[in-house]
RNA sequence: CGGGGAGUAGCGCAGCUCGGUAGCGCGCUUCGUUCGGGACGAAGAGGUCGGAGGUUCAAAUCCUCUCUCCCCGACCA
């Protein structure tokens, strides 16, 4: 490709509306444009590496077993209807209406669509297991993008489902997808990590994030550097003290002290000069939950111990709530509580739920609100002061936590999901009634896992942990092209031109991918753009070297310049190619499945 | 949805307080000189100042409404 040609524009100054590193490179570099928040355009060069990921995914998926079609970005919404999904994904599904009235959505994702397919096709558990992908486009109405194209709401995702006849066979499957996926972000030169997951709104029984550590990731991360636990803050949990300070501590009997003005954790125990750990922490959630297939308001009073924070993710699944919001004001007051300085004692436990974190109950003498506009309680203690519904994990485990395995504390880190597996089990093919005969001749539903990979995050990932000050720094394997061949010609030297134009033509003829800065512009802008650009090696082609018949070779990743000779440039790149693939190659690494 | 910020040429910005011919740098076009890390000179092209109302002799500037984008939070298969 000539860049006199190459429709696009480099930018010396990155658009201010970009922060994040990943998103100002890709549109100084010219990869991508912005048409409206969170839907992108890709520019050649842009697209060019994102073809490259696509033929890694399907590279990597055919390898184990996958067939790729494709599968429709509308949909009817009676698919969405018949999973409840329908009802239960509120404003992110985006739903629209054709001319016949009949209504449909863009697909979010395409459980639906493929169990449906699946079902059409599948009749016997010989045609098990088998897995579907396709390399599709999403649409999914976040509510808030961010980060170029860290978090988007049109992206191609690749997404595959398997389907088994039995857990067994999926649970054999799965750890293949999981090596896979290693494979692709290795060979994308990501280095990524794979953490237990919430399931979300997929629903299923086991789930892995895979995580490329970066500080623009949206998730925190719990790491063990001790044992290896690493799990989603989500899910993570950690081993939980015997108690507070007082553990052990005999019960003292209640007493009512004075603290106004105090209607904070932190302002409490600054201002009984105790630990937080000493106190109890009221919050008041609403959940909607469902009961006899309504949807219903359910209160939920949380008390945890002052110094954890809660988990809504745990307090979420454990109560089967959709959704979980703060309690207004006069929905507090309404349970008999006061906002501020809320507590346990006392209250009225008609209508709500009382959820204690199991914490609570081990540590003795807490100071709780006294339900009244400036007044704590000392001394309160679970059991003997009020009796909890439910005592749960419900908190949220945070730096410096000691691990759940073996006790060493724990590291947060924040990280991009750039991938995700999950064991989705019977959900879906329930609810579309898709079933098969197995070898008894019973018909069972069919036991699905599925599999996602966001490709323009994947791309951002990579950009984001692999750039300098100059620019891009693309791992080979993904580059938009392997070599910028710069000429430095001018117009007082045509044989530097003549030179420049037959390695490009001998690079074409050998097809070693070229980008070939042909532009008539001054050296400096020239690599300057190389640099942005960030394609691997780099090929300058000057009057000096013409004249001792040499090329200089610069790789984008280290400083080192080297001399190739004109004649022999073209196998010398070849070689160069294929060494710095197999260095990308080389530094795959694999997290074992837990 | 809550909080904050911003919309003026492709990009970065000034002008707005105090109403009076729409500017600067980069980029772009043409010509000339230059030519190994973002050259120089000369001459140009390019903007309904996000949109709609209003106030005024006169609005980028003041008022009202509205749209869009960015950041933090809520949310997130």
């Amino acid at each position: 490709m000539r860049m006199s040609k190459l429709f696009f524009q480099t930018l010396r100054e990155a658009p201010a509306d970009a922060d994040v590193r990943s998103h100002q490179l890709m549109l100084r570099a010219g990869l991508i444009r912005q048409v409206a928040a969170g839907i992108f355009e890709y520019l050649p060069l842009g697209l060019r590496a994102k073809k490259k990921i696509e033929a890694v995914l399907r590279n990597e998926m055919n390898a184990i077993g996958g067939q790729e079609i494709v599968m429709p970005v509308v949909q009817p919404a009676d698919l969405w209807k018949r999973t409840g999904r329908w009802y239960e994904i509120g404003d992110d599904l985006a739903r629209l209406t054709d001319r016949g009235g009949r209504e449909l959505v863009l697909g979010m994702t395409h459980e639906e669509v493929i169990t449906e397919l699946a079902a059409g096709v599948i009749s016997s558990y010989r045609q098990l297991p088998v897995m579907l992908y396709q390399v599709q486009t999403k649409f999914r109405d976040e509510p808030r993008p961010r980060g170029g194209l860290i978090r988007v709401r049109e992206f191609t995702m690749k997404d595959g489902y398997s389907f088994h006849a039995s857990y067994a066979s999926l649970d054999d499957y799965y750890p293949l997808v999981y090596q896979a996926y290693f494979n692709i972000f290795g060979r994308a030169g990501l280095e990524v990590i794979a953490v237990e997951s919430d399931t979300g709104m997929m629903g299923g029984t086991m789930a892995h994030e895979f995580m490329a550590l970066t500080e623009v990731g949206e998730d925190t991360l719990l790491l063990c550097d001790e044992c290896g636990y690493k799990a989603n803050r989500q899910v993570a949990t950690f081993t939980k003290p015997e108690g507070g300070a007082d553990a052990g501590e005999e019960p003292l009997p209640m007493e009512e002290v004075a603290t106004p003005g105090v209607d904070t954790i932190a302002a409490l125990a600054d201002f009984l000069e105790i630990p937080q750990s000493q106190t109890a922490k009221a919050l008041f959630l609403m959940a909607t939950v469902e009961q006899d297939g309504e949807e219903k308001q359910q209160f939920v009073f949380v008390v945890l111990r002052g110094d954890m924070e809660l988990n809504e993710t745990k307090l979420s699944n454990a109560l089967k709530a959709r959704q979980l919001r703060p309690a207004q004001p006069e929905e507090i007051r309404a349970i008999g509580a006061e906002p501020g300085y809320g507590s346990p004692v006392g209250i009225r436990r008609e209508n709500m739920i009382l959820v204690v974190d199991d914490l609570v109950p081990r540590s003795p003498n807490l100071v709780a609100g006294a339900n009244r506009d400036g007044w704590h309680i000392k001394n309160v203690n679970c059991g003997r002061d009020y009796e909890p519904d439910l005592v749960l994990d419900v908190v949220a485990a945070a730096d410096g936590h000691p691990c759940p395995v073996c006790s060493a504390p724990l590291r947060s880190v924040r990280g991009v999901e750039v991938g995700n597996i999950f064991k989705l089990g019977t959900k879906y093919s329930e609810a579309m009634e898709a079933v098969f005969l197995d070898e008894d001749g019973k018909s069972a539903p069919l036991v699905m896992g599925c599999y996602g990979i966001g490709v323009g995050r994947l791309m951002a990932s990579v950009i984001e942990t692999s750039n300098d000050e100059d620019g891009i720094v693309w791992p080979i394997t993904i580059a938009p092209q392997h070599v910028y061949l710069v000429s430095l010609a001018t117009r007082r030297t045509p044989e530097v031109i003549e030179a420049a134009e037959r390695v490009y033509a001998d690079l074409m003829e050998a097809g070693i991918e070229v980008l070939y800065d042909d532009r008539d512009e001054r050296a400096g802008v020239k690599f300057n753009d190389a640099d942005l650009l960030g394609i691997p090696i780099r090929l300058t082609i000057g009057a000096r070297g013409v004249k001792n018949g040499i090329a200089e070779l610069k790789l984008r990743r280290d400083d080192d310049m080297h001399e190739l000779p004109l004649d022999d440039l073209v196998d010398r790149i070849a070689e160069i190619v294929e060494a710095e693939e197999a260095r990308v190659l080389d530094s795959i690494k694999t997290d074992p499945l837990q």
